[in-house]
DNA sequence: TTGCTGGGTCTGTCAATGAGACCTAGCCTT
DNA sequence: AAGGCTAGGTCTCATTGACAGACCCAGCAA
């Protein structure tokens, strides 16, 4: 018999530690602020609403993490203070953040549209999401996709 | 002088409101369960150890927001039971879970190696997601994505 | 000296999570 | 008919997290 989620166990599933860091509230929306180039305490602050000592958690826990790393800067006439930027491992929540992105426009925009989109730098055209397997394919219909063990996968 | 980030506001933020559905905790390794072909209740639980209560608030929340359908079926013997199945508003949720996956593939999997990988049905291989313009161009540094403001931002 | 600003901390309230016990409808066995 | 099993839940309660609002603090400027 061909085996079947049934068949293996999920303690270690990548999903469940990712969505750890990512599914805190108001996380992925700190993440579109720095995507957007918004890096600083108060312009988060104010353009999202986070209560202070949330996005203080999430910043710090994103720091931490090594998705965003804090740095020092001074504008003249001014002390130092910090910025948050995005780190390697920040930069490849891109397609996360896209694929969030995308379905919360398809299904949850409002009538006149959403207020964010994402273009391509090059040509200025809408950039998507889209699955393809490694041979090339794309894969357009979420029914060509098969969802199996990994190497790392234990069974029961 | 070029807009930027800060001067749109994002009350209507799609991404906030995705996450409001998909960022509560366990809803993804829910739809990942499902989209693993894991419909019941009990299977869920004893896969993934998700508390009764927070199981039985998902499921519920899910099929509000019409991401799930709850449908009967009744196997010889038993009498009617329920199994949760997606909708093609939760379909379209696979290149988010697809986005989660690979992320936390790559940074958070044990040595081994990850519990699950997706493939393709017709090939067997792989599958990725990967980010596009709608002009075909693949968009491979995320540098090479701009954010800006679309149709619903909000001027301040 | 006083005030402003960015980036916080402290406190109290209320909602959500998590662990564990308990419930229930229908089927099965005795 | 009595009792047991099972899937899919409630009920209770301790712990944690979110949120609002007040307060703090370092350095600059008037």
């Amino acid at each position: 018999m061909r085996p079947t989620a049934l068949d293996w166990s999920v303690d270690n599933c990548t999903v469940a530690r990712a969505m750890e860091i990512l599914g805190e509230k108001w996380t992925l929306v700190v993440l579109r602020e720095v995507f957007s180039g918004v890096r600083r305490f108060d312009d988060m602050r104010v353009r999202t609403g986070i209560p202070r000592q949330v996005l203080t958690n999430r910043l710090a826990g994103l720091v931490e993490q090594g998705v965003l790393r804090r740095e020092p800067y001074q504008e003249p006439g001014s002390r130092i203070r910090h910025e948050y930027r995005l780190t390697t491992k920040g930069f490849d929540l891109w397609p996360v953040l896209v694929a969030v992105l995308a379905w919360g426009d398809r299904y949850l925009a409002d009538p006149e549209g959403p207020p964010l989109s994402v273009g391509h730098r090059d040509c200025g055209a809408d950039v998507r999401v889209e699955l393809h397997c490694t041979a090339g394919h794309p894969v357009t219909n979420p029914r060509d996709i098969i969802p199996r063990p990994g190497p790392g996968a234990h069974p029961r």
